[in-house]
RNA sequence: CGGGAAGUAGCUCAGCCUGGUAGAGCACUACGUUCGGGACGUAGGGGCCGGAGGUUCGAAUCCUCUCUUCCCGACCA
C-alpha cells in the first residue's frame, strides 16, 4: 500500500487499493481507484452487481446498460458485513458501550478501569472500553450451571475508536469490522484448551485465506491476562517491524483433519517454539537465535488472542454452581479478528501486477461474468441466463455487461480480481462453450453450457460459507 | 501534540533554481479504421497555476502571511 501512488503527494502514499505498483501504468492505477469510492448512490441499486459503461455513471436519464464498477465496489466492505450480519443471525449487536453508572452491576465496571464520564444531561455514565464486560455481565446473568459450560460467545460488530492518527484506509481507521470470541471454563485446563482451539482455529481460518499467519507472544495490554499471541501476517507494507524464526515460515498450519477435542498442546507448543516477536518486544542484544535463522519484516496484525482467567468474571460475579453445589468462578479467554482490516491485508499478501488475486474466501464475489459482445444477442441470452443461474445458487457474481472492448474487460476483471472469471463470447457461444479462468492460477479452460450447472454445484458448496 | 513535504487541466505530474503570461501522459469530444487479452489515426475542448499581500515594466516562477492536504512519530486491531 506504501508505494502505490495514488492520491498522495511527495512519498506516493495513497489510500485503498492497496497492491504496490509493478509498473508505472497509469491505466491500472486509474481504474485501480475507481473501484475504490464506497458506492456515492449504490445503496438504492444494491442486490445487483453489475459493471456499466462510463455512461452509466452520468446521470439518471442516461440509458443504463449497466453499473460502473465503482458502484459495485462498496460491496467490499458491505459483504464482510453482511456476512457477519447473517453469522450473528438477525438484529443488532447487544453489546454497547455505555450503561448507566449507578446499576450495582454496572458498578464494578467502574473498579475494573472502565471510563466514567458525564454526558450533557449531567448523567453519570461508564465506557465500556471493549466487550468483555458486557459479555461477561450476560453470561452471569444468563449462565447459572457447570453443564452450560463449556461455552464460547462471539461479537461480531463495527468499533469505534479516536483514532489519533487514521490512515492506510481500511488498515487504520477510526471504524472497523471486529470479531471477537469469548470462552467460557469451569477451570484452567478447560480455558487453556478453549485457548488452544482457537489458536488452532486461527491458524487454519487465516491459512484459508490465502494468508501466512504467524502467532507471537505479545503484551496483553488493557485487557490483561497472563497468556496472548498477536497473528501478524507478512507483507512489506506491514505496519511494524516483525522478527521471527525462519522455520516459522515453512511451518504448514493445520490439515481439516484436526480434532478440536483432542488435546491441541502439542500443536501450539510446535507453533510457539520458534523465536517471533514484534519490534516492541525484541531485543536485538538479546535475540536468542542466529542472525542467519532471524527474518525482519513487516507485519499486519491481523488478530489478537488471550487468556485472562477471573479478571472479569470474579468483579462482575460470573459463576455458577458446580456438581457438589461449590461457587465456580469461570476462566475466561477472549479472541479477536480484525474482519474489515482483513480486506486489506488479504490484498497486500495476494496481489500481482495485474491487480487483487482474491482467495475464494475472503473475495466479495466468487464469480466474474463477461459478456464480450453486449450487442450479441446469443451472447446476451447466455449471460442472463448464467447470472441467474448463479444467483439461484447462491453463488455472488459480478456481471460485467458494459460495452467495452474485451481487453479491457479482461484486464478489469483480472484487476478486481475475482477467483473464477467466466467468458461468454460469439466464438465459443456458438459451440455452446464459455471459457472459465481461476485468477489464481491463470488456468483456463472451456466448458459446456449443458455441464456448467455442474460447475456452479461444485463452486456453491465448495468456497460459500 | 511534535517533525517533514505538497498544492499548476477531471487524474498523475513537469515547468519555478536562471521572472516574459502554461505543458505532458492518461481521461474527455468528433470522425474514420479497429473490435476474444487495457486499439490506432486525424482534428478538438479544457487550467484566473490553493488564497491574500508585496517586489517588478512584467510573477506559476522571487519575498511575506494564510488555508488545505499528505507523510513520519507517539497510540492502537
Amino acid at each position: 500500500m506504501r508505494r502505490c501512488p495514488g492520491n498522495g503527494h511527495g512519498q506516493g502514499r495513497a489510500q485503498f487499493p492497496t497492491f504496490r505498483r509493478a509498473t508505472p501504468d497509469r491505466r491500472k492505477i486509474d481504474a485501480a481507484q475507481s473501484v475504490v469510492p464506497a458506492d456515492p448512490e449504490g445503496n438504492a441499486r444494491r442486490g445487483e452487481d453489475r459493471v456499466a459503461s462510463p455512461d452509466a455513471a452520468r446521470g439518471p436519464c442516461a440509458p443504463v446498460r449497466g453499473r460502473h464498477l465503482y458502484m459495485a465496489a462498496g460491496r467490499v466492505p458491505r459483504a464482510a458485513q453482511d456476512r457477519a450480519d447473517r453469522a450473528r443471525g438477525a438484529g443488532p449487536g447487544r453489546c454497547t458501550g455505555s450503561a448507566d453508572a449507578d446499576d450495582p452491576v454496572r458498578g464494578t465496571l467502574a473498579e475494573i478501569g472502565a471510563l466514567r464520564i458525564t454526558d450533557r444531561h449531567e448523567r453519570e455514565m461508564l465506557y465500556g472500553p471493549t466487550a468483555e464486560e458486557v459479555i461477561t455481565d450476560i453470561v452471569a446473568n444468563e449462565i447459572t450451571s457447570y453443564r452450560d459450560l463449556p461455552k464460547n460467545l462471539y461479537n461480531i460488530q463495527w468499533k469505534f475508536r479516536d483514532e489519533v492518527r487514521p490512515r492506510f484506509g481500511v488498515m487504520r481507521g477510526r471504524e472497523f469490522l471486529m470479531k471477537d470470541n469469548y470462552s467460557f471454563d469451569l477451570d484452567y485446563e478447560g480455558a487453556r484448551h478453549s485457548y488452544n482451539k482457537m489458536f488452532v482455529a486461527y491458524l487454519r481460518t487465516y491459512a484459508r485465506m490465502g494468508l501466512k499467519a504467524i502467532p507471537m507472544a505479545a503484551d496483553t495490554g488493557p485487557i490483561g491476562g497472563d497468556l496472548s499471541h498477536e497473528f501478524i501476517i507478512l507483507a512489506d507494507t506491514g505496519e511494524s517491524a516483525v522478527f521471527c524464526d525462519r522455520a516459522l515460515l515453512e511451518m504448514t498450519p493445520p490439515g481439516d483433519d484436526v480434532d478440536y477435542d483432542n488435546d491441541l498442546q502439542p500443536t501450539v507448543d510446535t507453533w510457539t517454539a520458534h523465536y517471533a516477536a514484534t519490534d516492541d518486544k525484541h531485543d536485538p542484544g538479546a535475540c536468542p537465535i542466529s542472525g542467519d535463522r532471524l527474518v525482519t519484516a513487516r507485519g499486519i496484525e491481523v488478530g489478537h488472542i488471550f487468556y485472562f482467567g477471573k479478571k472479569y468474571s470474579e468483579p462482575l460475579g460470573a459463576t455458577v454452581q458446580g456438581p457438589d453445589g461449590q461457587t465456580i468462578t469461570l476462566e475466561m479467554g477472549s479472541y479477536g479478528i480484525g474482519v474489515s482490516r482483513l480486506v486489506g491485508a488479504i490484498i497486500e499478501a495476494s496481489h500481482d501486477d495485474n491487480g487483487i488475486v482474491w482467495p475464494e474466501y475472503g473475495s466479495p464475489w466468487l464469480v466474474g461474468l463477461i459478456n464480450l459482445k453486449v450487442d450479441d444477442g446469443d451472447c446476451a441470452d447466455a449471460c442472463e441466463k448464467i447470472y441467474s443461474d448463479l444467483r439461484a445458487a447462491g453463488v455472488e457474481t459480478l456481471y460485467d455487461d458494459r460495452d467495452e472492448r474485451a481487453g479491457a474487460k479482461f484486464a478489469d476483471m483480472d484487476l478486481v480480481g475475482i477467483p473464477w472469471q467466466l467468458t461468454v463470447g460469439p466464438r465459443g457461444i456458438k459451440d455452446g462453450k464459455i471459457e472459465v479462468k481461476h485468477r489464481g492460477t491463470g488456468e483456463k479452460s472451456e466448458i459446456a453450457l449443458d455441464g456448467l450447472a455442474d460447475w456452479i454445484a461444485a463452486r456453491a458448496s465448495g468456497a460459500a460459507s
